[in-house]
DNA sequence: GACAATTAAAACATCTGATGTTTTAATCCT
DNA sequence: AGGATTAAAACATCAGATGTTTTAATTGTC
């Protein structure tokens, strides 16, 4: 499954193997995928316990993490129910992950695209001008990277360290909070693009390029169009193959 | 304090009031007040049994939702120690209310702006082709209670909420995600402002209004400019009663 | 003395049962 | 009918027992 993958992008470490995890995924998961409508109670801890087959202090610390990233409200004495989703963390990167194969999937990895095109391009034209050595070459090694993948697979986790390495050059943290964004809306891509008979290399790698080079050289202006040059082209790309994308996201 | 302002802003519904809850919040402000190095083991179970008076389920909950907002990382027979800064959940409302009085708050400031820039302009674009009648009705009912309010708390309070109307009429729920962000910024600029001797209400307000009429007659492009010179000028303001702000802060 | 295996301690994970508190709603009384 | 009482449901907290994992100290052998 995609989850796996995003996963695999974003949780090396930090990660627990708990009972408690694996409920509140599970719960997590069913509401993000519109399971309970908003407002809904969801079974009481007894109830969980037996479905699950777990202690109460399991569901407990599940429904602590769930109320946590704002997926659920809990009332003493009355019960739990599910809030309403202007309310979840949805840049929560668990709540994001949760999101990978649940319909809509155009409608949402539309709103995750304008969100990227809003952030990126601004990220390259502060990463020009604050990236230390380190993060440029780690930027500059992604890149590499990205030339040499020798598979689909390869290729997108080079292009999202990429992506990554820009945004963590940037020098702020409250951008680096955002990279399960870029990840989710990656890997949403893929599905569409998997489809492509065209491989879209040739036309990304040079692209990429140039953004490397902007902010090697702390061209901000520079790296900020090649981004915003770069994200207008994968729409584009993108919104061919799946027309329902193209009627939201912002013309350049 | 601030931060209580905050919740205030935010916290309409949605929290516990257990005991998890504010151990959390102890432990989660010590955290982001820094007085943990990167890495640094925080006290074991028992000991936080002991230091809070509360018993292991509690401290084990609210660890759980420590964890959930990555600012802990907890290993199996090894203990529990707190994560990279990167890896915190930055734009979490709990995380970002925690901030409020913590120093470097300049430094902060800044990235907060640098966020807003880059998504109201944005945002105000999306509201002014998306937005609800309702939606228009809030942003407009915010604009007088800017005209009308008779105290500096009720003009903060009525400008968050007016830019979290602009916000949520983008229809996009992500953006909805980042009204903490708004708010954190707000209120630290309360701090600054406060000290202003002259009323910025006369400066801000024709500037609401330009936002509020672009959006209701749908000119997207005029209220993306009426937002960006709105920030423009607020970070003007901002800067020349503390000029450390200055340095960073993208010019336009 | 060095290295490998064993062992012990520390710390988190889970289960269980008991008790308290809050909310809701049904019941009862006038 | 309306207000007060009461009972049930559901979450909150505490305490104790047991299991599992990791780390490090210990031990024993070559």
């Amino acid at each position: 499954m995609n989850e796996l993958l995003y996963y695999d992008l974003k949780n090396v470490s930090g990660l627990t193997p708990g009972l408690a995890t694996q409920v509140c995924r599970e719960i997590g998961r069913r509401i993000v995928a519109g399971l309970f409508p908003e407002g809904q109670f969801i079974d009481d801890e007894s109830k969980l316990c037996k479905r699950y087959n777990v202690s109460k202090s399991v569901v407990r610390e599940a429904v602590k993490i769930l109320v946590a990233k704002g997926l659920l409200e809990v009332r003493r004495g009355n019960g739990t129910r599910v809030r309403q989703r202007a309310s979840w963390n949805l840049l929560d990167d668990d709540v994001l992950a949760w999101h990978q194969g649940v319909e809509p999937e155009t409608d949402f990895l539309r709103k995750l695209i304008d969100v990227r095109l809003m952030v990126e391009p601004n990220a390259a034209f502060w990463a020009a001008g604050a990236a230390t050595n380190e993060q440029i070459k780690e930027i500059s090694k992604s890149h590499n990277d990205m030339e040499n993948a020798k598979s689909i697979q390869e290729f997108v986790l080079a292009d999202a360290k990429f992506h990554r390495a820009v945004l963590r050059g940037a020098n702020n943290e409250l951008l680096t909070a955002m990279e399960g964004v870029i990840f989710s809306a990656l890997l949403s891509s893929i599905k569409i693009t998997n489809n492509d008979p065209i491989d879209n290399r040739e036309r990304s790698l040079p692209l990429h390029y140039k953004i490397l080079k902007a902010i090697e050289t702390q061209n901000k202006v520079r790296a900020e169009f090649a981004m915003r040059k770069h994200m207008a082209d994968t729409y584009e790309r993108l919104s061919k193959l799946l027309p329902e994308l193209k009627s939201g996201v912002k013309k350049m």
